[in-house]
DNA sequence: TTGTAGGCGTTATCAA
DNA sequence: TTGATAACGCCTACAA
């Protein structure tokens, strides 16, 4: 009946300002303003026929301007490390689908795992008049983070320190490790590998950690040959295995501190004769999708980075209302697919 | 000697105004603006004062400010689809790269290949004044972006359209697909299997259109029955082969339109107890990093999905310049590895 | 409850 | 070549 009624979804643009839905609506510009923001209360009437105009007019308030003018941005600023790794882009999911819900926009930068890159993201960042900046690791120093949280409030992913206006929380890494290493031990092996993440970052720490509690508890011997470091990359996994082999150490599994090593260690064993579970059993960490598509599929522990993402902008959306802003990560969680076997003999 | 020498990267902050400046230097904020934007010139005295007193002072211009007073806002939209994805990952940081060199940030949103939400993000954009717009792929429709191109400037990538304030450049799927199919058949495969793409994306047609001049030009006639389709994700990929293999369908060879469905299919093979490549044989195509570390290593089109990213921010930042933009996407190539074998009998 | 006026940091227009 | 001065679109005292 009303050509209205399909709306057929406003033509891409936006050119009506504030001023405009004030005359239309016969109100002064600050009475919309008070009604956008819920800054006063306004009569019932003025908000219905504000309200309407804005409809009709297809208004959307103007970020930029919301921005110079003191109030929000309405722009979460995103540190994440690395934005094409399997990792952080599950992670970027999270954050970008809890913020959208709120009306904000994530401005991601990258920090590339170096200090100076990271401190130019952030002041990047400032410098936009963002209303929050979630920082995804990372290696700036705790008091930079601390001092640059009272110009903003921040959100820190797996660190622990607080502030004020700074909110930290942390996936456990250490239990997820554990887990892992328990699973290699049950099933009877006792030359486990690991293969380490670069030990600068906090989780990685963790779960060096679990791995030793694990062995410890189950009354193994920490052999440090049967330790090598990795960097989190494919390569890095794929160049420890060989380390491992080319030293004639023995080992009848492998843990890779994160997924991608344990592909990369994957790999490497193959090359070198050696198959994924029959010779050796394999365990990874994070649980990225592919780890469900390898063949075999990976043992891993699910870390669902997603939801970490996706409270990291909970959080945030939190403290931006004033409140105090709490994180439930999710469990670890052991994943047992086919990389992994009870030992024969 | 001079405690200025160090500079120990300042304080992350950032409060100076270019106001400040001015009056440090003794000019007014017009000809400090001018300096900064070289948008008249300026005596080399005062050229010189302004620079060392925006150095003293560690001013940044506020991009926010900026955007208001009608400049630019030195922001790039972003339309990316999934976010997390290997493949728009790599794009990502091309287009973050590149943008970066010249002072832009960019606005990525996504559009979850869905028509409306692809709008939206659109209109967030715009709402948001960045300076330029580039869209990856995407299922809007044409007119709308050729009739948003003229409040700003647009860059598409993966779709043929010109505009005067639009410029669009394709990687040479077809040519890439022929690649793949043409390797398959000069190691002997007649029966190679298609796994397509959605075909909703012009490079999904692309492909498939490849694979058809590759038989063509060796004489094979097309079996539809080893067309099926598949959607770009891991799942359809292992679903393809399980259907293939339920309905009885001999086949060879697998070509997967991209490196995900290659992956699904690789793992649905080995769940067939079909090994790849003594069984089967399996290209995929992207080259995503991914493809170098699965067992065996896979033969794919490379696609370096991130110099086509760099190559729309260049592209965009030609524009932004008042340049014709052009691009040079690199020419595909077939990135032999273990995944494919000469037909033994 | 509502309107008026000033300001946020820059750019752009006009004179000088 | 330079400096006032007026926007840009919105928010927030302050006043009514």
């Amino acid at each position: 009946m009303n050509s209205e009624k399909k709306a057929p979804s406003k033509p891409v643009d936006s050119v009506v300002t504030l001023e405009q839905v004030a005359k239309l609506a016969g109100v002064s510009p600050s009475t919309v303003s008070r009604i956008l923001n819920g800054t006063a209360t306004v009569s019932e009437a003025k908000q219905e026929t504000v309200q309407r105009a804005i409809r009709e007019l297809g208004y959307r308030p103007n970020p930029v301007a919301r921005g110079l003018a003191g109030g929000r941005t309405l722009s979460v600023g995103v540190v994440t490390q690395v934005i094409s790794s399997p990792f952080y882009g599950e992670a970027l999911l999270g954050i970008e689908r809890e913020l959208e819900r709120a009306g904000y926009v994530p401005l991601f930068v990258s920090g590339n795992w170096h200090e100076e890159d990271e401190r130019k993201a952030l002041q990047t960042l400032l410098a936009r008049r963002v209303d929050g900046v979630i920082v995804l690791a990372g290696r700036i120093r705790d008091e930079e983070l601390l001092q640059m949280s009272d110009t903003v409030p921040i959100v820190v992913v797996g660190r622990q320190l607080q502030g004020p206006r700074l909110f930290s929380f942390a996936f456990d890494s250490r239990t997820g490790a554990r887990l892992a290493a328990q699973h290699l031990i049950e099933q009877g092996h006792r030359r486990i590998a690991l293969i380490t993440g670069d030990m600068i970052h906090e989780d990685a720490v963790d779960r060096h950690q679990g791995y030793v509690d694990a062995l410890t508890a189950a009354g193994i011997p920490i052999e440090p040959e049967l330790i090598v470091p990795g960097d989190y990359n494919e390569a890095s996994g794929m160049l420890a295995v060989n380390r491992l082999i080319d030293h004639n150490i023995r080992f009848t599994a492998v843990f890779a501190c994160n997924d991608q090593m344990a592909f990369g260690a994957a790999l490497g064993l193959s090359r070198r004769n050696l198959r994924v579970p029959d010779d050796i059993s394999l365990v990874g960490f994070d649980d990225v999708v592919m780890a469900r598509y390898t063949v075999p599929p990976l043992t891993t522990v699910r870390q669902s980075v997603y939801e970490i993402g996706a409270e990291a902008a909970k959080a945030m959306l939190g403290m931006l209302r004033g409140e105090t802003p709490r994180a439930t990560p999710p469990p670890p969680e052991l994943l047992l697919r086919d990389s992994t076997r009870r030992i024969s003999r």
